[in-house]
DNA sequence: GAACGCCGCTTTTTT
DNA sequence: AGCGGCGTTC
């Protein structure tokens, strides 16, 4: 132990030695956090704590399998296995299970994904005969899970004014009803959704005190990692249980904040040392991952936000190769030059592929990488996406055994009670539906009782009924005694589901086949993962509940030599020699719908600082003219992200013959100092224009006046005019439009123009390059 | 009740 | 371009 310590810098040490008290670690990009984290969880445990009595929550389920690995190297396996860690969803959901009759639910109820809640509120919508397109399912579900989020239950909700206020301006007065129903109904499926995870978990410690202290004797050393991208829900858990003995570790970096959208709360972390009595506070920012370009270079992108704590990452490592910036005409050639370079690279330093990873923005982009990696016959493997377990075959299969496990499960049920076809149709359901609700029973006890009730439906099709739930039965009554893996053969072909699919000889088809064949795969190795453990019997509740909760990065197999291909969401908190960082274009990067706020632009800007600092030795950011979105060549602009890395850093490596040239880099160099030349270029199609090429010279020497360089970096030139309606502008990337309406005030104020090439579009003017042309 | 085909919307990120 | 939802037809 004392070995390990003293491998650690002062400031990794400090953290490590505070056995007791409320502490926070502030800890940069690269800079060790990993290592603190398990080495105090180990030196806690050397010194006589308890393995039960530390609870620590991380943010994916490897990153815990991987510290608890190494805290078994240092104080032992036995020990190790006590300790309570995994992300909130599952620590919680483990807990959950055991309380649970405390709150009316099942100890085995279900864990409905995104995907589920999403079809539950679009069936509620239809039911309560709304208008789909005013009441779209995906926004209702995304607000039902942001007021759960906040901790605004049903009633807070129909409490609160300027809520119902707020929905009625939005037309739609409804969505507390919805609202309603939807929580209700998950009730009775025995149901919870990611959110009520750690809502009901709330709910668990506020009502009952003697759980809350149960649980807070127990958890007397709690530690948070990630802590930057907690929500309110997961706050106040952390402070409940931690309230008693204040022995709280987090760790975050407020600048690798990149979850505000699904309702973290960067205060958390900000307001972390009013929270608690004497906090102390740690900050690691020695770098030792990166270069010192890709350091520095990082640096300079997040000086650029006003929101952030003091901080200053810095690396004793070399200064390594520049940023290497590369435009390319289109998302299929970007494809071909990262898989080149890639290839390059690994012929000319013997690199394995696991060496590099691409990262992008959106899932969308995948496609034209994977085309060109294949092509180079470069192995790689997607992460995120839509992950195996959601795919459709995969899911029908786990909603039979969910059904199994959880018969009120609704979901789960209007999925396979017709599939494969078995004559019980849409009309049918639908009486089901009302039935249900009518008696207040779920869906599988209406059938069950089908004989004794008058709905309507034919004695025919009360025999599918019937039939249907004796599977169902003789399938639970199999549980008992086969494993998970022997139970899913016997359930995908007694219930024909694998029939069903072979018959489709098509490649999807085919491909459909395979995945069930790896679903099976993976039991076996969770029934022999299960032996191994002797805890539990490796039933099937717990396998539904692991693949529930797991994330994409878990299945990952570490010894596949293999280039990574992930969002940068999906990358946080992992490192790769080469970072290829692909569509540094405005609009996708930072993203269309997230530049409207500052708030938005700055977790758009931390986003881009998150890849950056991914990258160990080397980071590539490439561009292109224009790329298929949404079926449709555009024409895209380069992101604001890159001019904003200072130069030095940068090494501009596109060819200087393309003439596109041109367009692409000069455009946004002349764009201050000589507007007039931007809006004579009409190069949509045809010759490319007749402006000389500017030299390598000429080129530097407009870089250093680029309004956005280093020289003054902190305000961006908006518009500062005055705009009224009526009055015409031009843009520069628009051209020329009328403004139709302005709203908001100072820093907020928006004009809606309406462009005569791109339409009407909403441009806030403290960004906005606006022109007022007299006429 | 089932199958097919058309239309329209979508894509920002995820536990 | 791809999926889901809906309507039409058998």
């Amino acid at each position: 132990m004392q070995d390990y310590i003293s491998q650690l810098n002062d400031a990794q040490r400090e953290p490590v030695l505070q056995k007791e008290g409320a502490m926070i670690v502030i800890a940069g990009a690269g800079s060790g956090k990993t290592r603190v984290l398990t080495l105090r969880i180990a030196y806690l445990m050397q010194q006589g704590v308890d393995a039960f009595n530390i609870l620590s929550l991380t943010f994916t389920n490897k990153a815990a399998r991987e510290m608890k690995k190494r805290i078994a190297d240092i104080v032992g396996q036995s020990e190790a296995k006590n300790l309570w860690m995994g992300t909130f969803h599952s620590v919680f959901a483990r807990l959950l299970r055991m309380e649970a009759d405390k709150l009316g639910y099942p100890s085995n109820f279900t864990i409905y994904d995104s995907q589920d809640s999403q079809r539950l509120v679009s069936a509620i919508i239809k039911e309560m005969g709304l208008d789909k397109d005013v009441y779209k399912y995906k926004q209702i579900a995304s607000r039902i899970s942001s007021m759960k989020n906040s901790l605004i239950t049903v009633r807070a909700y129909f409490n609160d004014a300027d809520l119902q206020e707020a929905d009625a301006m939005a037309r739609r007065p409804r969505f507390g009803d919805i609202y309603k129903e939807y929580v209700e109904r998950c009730f009775k499926a025995g149901a919870m959704d990611f959110d009520d995870l750690l809502l009901k978990t709330n709910e668990l410690l506020n009502r009952f005190p003697e759980v809350l202290a149960k649980y807070q004797n127990r958890f007397q050393y709690i530690l948070v990692d990630e802590y930057q991208d907690t929500n309110h829900s997961q706050y106040l858990i952390v402070k409940a249980l931690s309230d008693k003995f204040q022995n709280i570790c987090v760790v975050g970096d407020d600048a690798q904040s990149i979850y505000a959208f699904r309702g973290a709360n960067i205060n958390n972390i900000l307001n972390f040392q009013r929270d608690y009595e004497g906090v102390k506070a740690y900050r690691l920012e020695q770098n030792y991952r990166s270069t010192k370009n890709i350091v520095e270079a990082a640096n300079s992108i997040i000086d650029k936000n006003k929101t952030k704590l003091d901080k200053v990452v810095w690396t004793a490592n070399n200064d390594g190769p520049k940023i290497i910036v590369h435009r390319l005409m289109s998302d299929a050639e970007e494809g071909r030059y990262v898989a080149g370079s890639i290839f390059e690279n690994k012929m000319q330093k013997q690199l394995g592929n696991d060496q590099f990873a691409i990262l992008y923005r959106t899932n969308a982009q995948s496609r034209a990488m994977e085309d060109a990696l294949r092509k180079r016959d470069i192995p790689y493997r997607i992460y995120g996406g839509l992950s195996f377990y959601q795919r459709k075959e995969v899911k029908d299969v786990l909603a039979y055994l969910r059904v199994i496990v959880n018969p009120k499960d609704e979901e789960s049920l209007k999925r396979i009670i017709n599939y494969p076809a078995r004559g019980i149709g849409a009309t049918t359901m639908d009486k089901l539906i009302v039935a249900a609700k009518h008696y207040d029973r779920s869906i599988f006890e209406v059938i069950e009782h089908i004989d004794r009730i008058d709905i309507g439906i034919a004695s025919s099709t009360k025999t599918k009924l019937k039939n249907f739930v004796m599977m169902i039965k003789s399938f639970q009554a199999l549980e008992e005694t086969q494993s998970v893996f022997e139970l899913t053969e016997y359930v995908i072909k007694k219930s024909a589901l694998i029939n069903e699919l072979k018959k489709d000889g098509s490649q999807e088809g085919i491909s459909k086949v395979e995945n069930i064949e790896e679903l099976l795969n993976g039991m076996r190795d969770f029934v022999e993962g299960q032996k191994e453990v002797d805890e539990a019997r490796g039933s099937l509740a717990e396998f539904l509940e692991d693949v529930a909760l797991a994330t994409d990065l878990d299945n990952e197999k570490d010894t596949d030599d293999r280039v990574s291909l992930m969002t940068i969401h999906l990358a946080k908190g992992l490192e790769f020699p080469y970072v290829y960082i692909v569509g540094m274009e405005e609009d996708l990067f930072p993203s269309g719908m997230s530049m409207n706020t500052r708030e938005e632009l700055e977790e758009e800007r931390r986003l881009f600082y998150v890849a950056l600092t991914r990258a160990e030795h080397q980071a590539y950011l490439t561009y292109t003219l224009s790329r298929y979105r949404w079926g449709k060549l555009v024409d895209a602009e380069p992101s604001r992200f890159i001019t904003e890395i200072d130069d030095q850093y940068l090494e501009y490596t596109t060819p200087m013959d393309d003439y596109r040239y041109k367009s692409a880099l000069t455009d946004h160099l002349w764009d201050e100092p000589d507007k007039s030349k931007l809006r004579q270029r009409k190069p949509v199609s045809g010759k490319p224009p007749s402006v000389s090429r500017p030299s390598e010279d000429q080129i530097r020497k407009l870089r250093k006046i680029r309004p956005s360089s280093s020289s003054n970096n902190s305000k961006p030139s908006g518009f500062e005019g005055t705009l009224e309606p009526g009055m015409i502008v031009s843009h520069g990337r628009f051209g020329r439009g009328t403004v139709v309406n302005i709203e908001g005030a100072g820093g907020e104020k928006k004009a809606e123009i309406n462009f005569k090439v791109g339409g009407l579009k909403k441009l806030l003017l403290r960004f906005a390059k606006l022109e007022v042309i007299d006429e």
